[in-house]
DNA sequence: TTGTTATTGCAACTCAGTTGCAATAAATTT
DNA sequence: AAATTTATTGCAACTGAGTTGCAATAACAA
């Protein structure tokens, strides 16, 4: 298990992600919660939550690393479909899970584990 | 355009991809050629490349950059099917093109540019 | 061969993410 | 409720892929 202890930090932490209802980057977080907890508090708790199910992550356009809630709708990293496709903004760069499902063709001589999709391109705020 | 001048390190760099008919990892790239040139020359002769659409770039699971060269067999960046999968092995982490179409469908309220997918399992050779 | 300028080497830098360790604070035991 | 245990945190220093400014070099054109 990741998580052991509910600290303030945890629920803090929790709590942004609830608020804002959407995917959040590392670098984000750690700006958000500037004043509330340390950066290494920030990782190491993104680590934890992720170990519990709770969250999952992913690699945005640039690099950075993503996190969003896990929900109960069959598009958890824990369900069968176990990797729904993100979406980012090249525009204003914000990010999504889209509840969808690709199928996946098998590919000869490879067995494969896990499959990370991100689709760029614009929402629909940045699309005029 | 990306590449003006054929340079030694043009070429050098070019035969290194040819030679191993692989993806290349930037970073195995510059320790490949640590006697040939300087890191720096490598990130900027890729990214001339890849400019000229002579090579391709994509994400590792970890996070590093690849480079492939590209093929006229339709699924080079240039051609409609811009964005072929790649495969990536958990256990050797060598890299491949994948030479399949994956269909992605439409997401409402979004217009997509670009997409990008890694397959992550076990090569062949890692299967036993 | 000379002149122009794209390319390179170098060293210093950036920046997301990590780490070791002592201090702190949840949670458990007495 | 106080003492004990140990997970968690803050801090500061570090790591490592990738970037940058600038002077020196080498393609290529004239």
């Amino acid at each position: 298990m990741g998580i052991v202890r509910k600290t303030k930090s945890v629920k803090t932490l929790l709590d942004e992600f609830e608020r804002t209802k959407t995917a959040l980057s590392t670098l984000d977080l750690v700006v958000r919660l500037q004043y509330d907890m340390n950066k290494s508090t920030v990782y190491r708790i993104l680590e934890r939550l992720e170990k519990d199910d709770i969250l999952h992550s992913f690699t945005g356009k640039d690099g950075l690393t993503w996190y969003a809630l896990n929900k109960n709708d069959g598009f958890s990293p824990t369900s069968l479909s176990k990797t729904h496709p993100h979406f980012q903004c090249r525009d204003c760069g914000k990010t999504e899970c889209l509840p969808i499902t690709v199928p996946i063709p098998e590919v000869e001589e490879h067995s494969i584990d896990s499959v990370s999709l991100l689709l760029v391109g614009r929402c629909s705020n940045c699309m005029d």
